[in-house]
Formats: C-alpha cells, structure tokens, sequence
DNA sequence: AAATAGATTTCGTCC
DNA sequence: GGACGAAGTCTATTT
C-alpha cells in the first residue's frame, strides 16, 4: 500500500520549496526539519535565532515549530492563519498571517534536512473520561456522595456572578451551590465558589443562607484556610 | 551539507521499527505519519480509533500525537516519559510510561506512511517580550502610568494569600496592591486583587484601609461590577 | 516534591 | 464574536 507522501531527505532548497508548497496547497500535513529562525510578532513579540527544529504546518492553518524540548512548540501560529512560502537566495521562509488579533510569524531555513508532505485524515473522535463532566454526572447519579439527603436541581444554574456547576438542596433544604473540580485545588477554586455563593445569596435573598461546598480530591493548605474564613465547605471526591 | 537523518517512505513495519528504535536510542526526534490507534491511561482515560496521524517523540521524552487541526495534540505524553517498542504481527506500538503521576500511553501503527529520525540541537533561547513581567519592569520605570504620585514598594510581596505583583503607596501614603494581566480581565482576575488586598489589610492592620488597582488593557463588564462591589479600581495598560 | 500563578495558553460552549 | 471556565492543560519559580 502506498499513501500519500512526498518525501526528501537534504533536499535543495528549490525542492524543499516545492514540497512544502504543493502539499500546503493540496492540503497535507507538511514537516520540515533544519535549521532555522524564527520571528514572531503579535500578541506577544519573540525571536529565535539559528537552530535545528521540526516545523509542521495544518492545512487548518496551524503552525507548530518543535524543538527537542517540551511538550509545548517554542513557536507557533493558531489554526485559521493563512500560509506563504518566499524564496530568497539560498534560503526559504514560510510566513503565516492572522487577524484578529493580528500576528505574524516568518520560520526561515537556512538548510533543510528532510520534508515531508503527508494527507493525513482522521476520521475517528477521540473518547475521554475522567473529566469534570464526569465528576458532575457521578454526583447527579448518586447524590448521596456529597452527603446524606443532598438534592440536586439544577447544573449550570445561572448567577450574576455566572453559572454553577451543580445547584441543590439539603436534608434541611438550605440552598447548595457545588463547585466540582477534578484535581486538587489551590486558592482560585475558593475564590470561584466564593463568588457563585455570594451572588447566590443575593439572588435567593435567603434567610437562612447558601451553602458552598468545594468537591475535590483535596485542597492546598491555603485553600483550606480560605474555605474556612469564608465558612465554606470541602468534600473529598476522586475523579 | 548532509544532516543526520535517517528517513524512509512506506517502510515496512520492520523497517520502520527499526528507524525509530535507532532514533530513540540516539537520542534524535523522531516522527511518524501513519494510521494508529491511540491509548491513553493515567490522570484520564482515553480511546482514539485508527486514522492517519502524525506522532512525534522527543528525546526527553516527549510523545505528541497530531491529526490535521488544531494546536494542540489529540494525545501526547509530557517529558520525563520513557518509551519502549513493542512489535507484533504486521503492527508495531510505541509506548511511553512514566510516575508520578502513573500514565501511560500507547500508539499501535496498522501501517506507516513515512518515519524520519533526525538529530535535532538548538543553542539558541526564545527572546519573548510583551508579557507580564515587561508590564511590570514599565510600571516600575514609570509608575506614574499608574496614577501620579504612585511609588511602587515591592514586586512579589508576600501576603498569606500569595505574592502581589506589585505592592507600593500612593500620593497620601496609603498601601497600594497592583494585580497585573497582559489582556482583558475576567471575574477570576478581580477575586485574585480581593484576595491579596484583604490579606495585606489583615497584615498591616491599616487603619486607612488598602488600595487594589487591577491593571490591564480592558476589563469584562462582569468583572466591572466585581471591582465595583468591592471597592477594587481599575487602570487601563496595554501590554 | 508541592504550591502558586502565568501563558502568544488553547478549546469548547453558551449567550 | 465576546465571555467564561475547563484542561490529561504545560511551564517556570519559589518554598
């Protein structure tokens, strides 16, 4: 079987020109590797001087520049920028442009040491659990995991302060507000369930008040303070 | 100039086994077009049924599995991952392990479309400005741009509810917090100012009270009425 | 190793 | 298109 692929290894840069430019207007995945700089200019600004990288550009008009290093791209173009291959001497420049925010970013190869053009298409959607929004599904099955005659009545519930993650009742039928989050939690999480309760409150006008209750693995030691001087509450849930 | 790639198009499995076992071992990046499947286990779980993708290892052990949109990765592994080949019939599958926290995950190849090893090294560092720190190093420069009268005190100063970008005292003395975003804020920007100004109320017991200036080039209207309710002020900067 | 917050965050969803 | 918050966020810095 073979797919559809063009490939050189040290091609010329006329060549690597060639295959990076037919495969971006054929809409394949295109790889570079070689030695490059990189500018870029837009939200942020940077510069990077010469070095050997891997470069890939989407037909969705993202543009990945790798090092050896790290998860993240060193430099890169969002999807929806519009790519354009300039050739000057001895060397060739891929620029990709977006507005909105406007930003710029120009990858120049002083060598190529391998292109590729490849059609990739991926037909299948990836499946994950284990998020949030399973979290929140669990709870709604079996309530009782927050406490014993815990009620939920709404998820998303909209506040002034914005939408809540699960709305409830307890045994007594004081009003709860849930914030579920899936890893352990440092101060901002407090923070957003501060906000949700407060608004709440004045929403319902309460008399007897509204419940917050943080839902995590477990809190950092400052959460934990911040959860008590606010009078909220913890319960320990695994994702 | 000839670089250090080894590189073949619809190798076979063996074949193809054979470069990224070399390039791992070499300690090149070594990327893969290919259909594969795709799994994922650790802080969540994931399934992606075959496709075409493009898969890159890196030598700190890195794993990116791309498909042809988007920025990010639809799977990947993070550095610090150790890889392994396993081959079996007519299919051979990376897998990348690592601890703390235990995950795992595993990219099968039905078939190869093109396999390239290439020996990447960048001396070069990214130069990057227009970030929240070069917004402080203005203000400090220029604390006027604040307000007239502004003296900026401390960057970084410690409140039991974390660091303040910047503390200072205005014309009258009175203590300043600044809490510094790059662009528009959210309500989420403004419980952060909240927190730090309330901490460092508590710290110096003031009896004039604290100042808190949320800096940034725009705010949401929510996070308006959030600075309103709370007595926060904000200073329009652009970054 | 844990905690905290920034990031050219990106991404999805809802208004 | 803006707003808001999640993410398997990652990454750097500090304790």
């Amino acid at each position: 079987m073979t797919s559809d692929v063009r490939a050189r290894t040290d091609p010329s840069i006329e060549t690597a020109r060639s295959i990076v430019e037919t495969g971006l207007e054929g809409g394949a995945v295109v790889t570079v590797f070689g030695e490059c700089t990189v500018e870029y200019d837009g939200r942020a600004a940077s510069t990077l001087g010469p070095g050997d990288r891997h470069v890939m550009c989407k037909p969705d008009g993202t543009v990945l520049v790798h090092t050896d290093e790290g998860h993240q791209p060193v430099n890169w173009q969002p999807p929806g920028c519009t790519h354009e291959v300039v050739v000057a001497e001895d060397t060739f420049t891929l620029e990709s442009r977006r507005d909105n925010p406007d930003e710029f970013l120009a990858v120049t190869f002083e060598s190529v040491g391998h292109v590729a053009a490849f059609d990739v298409t991926d037909p299948e959607e990836l499946s994950l659990s284990g998020t949030e929004e399973d979290l929140r599904q669990r709870i709604l099955e079996n309530p009782s995991l927050i406490e014993p005659g815990f009620t939920p009545l709404a998820t998303e519930r909209e506040t002034p302060a914005g939408a809540v993650d699960v709305y409830g009742e307890d045994d007594d039928g004081q009003a709860v507000v849930l914030e579920l989050k899936r890893r352990r939690v440092g101060p901002d999480a407090v923070g957003q369930l501060a906000r949700y309760v407060e608004a709440l409150q004045r929403d319902l006008h309460a008399e007897t008040g509204v419940r917050g209750i943080l839902v995590a693995p477990s809190v950092t030691d400052r959460a934990r303070s911040l959860l008590a001087e606010r009078g909220l509450e913890f319960v320990a849930l695994e994702p």
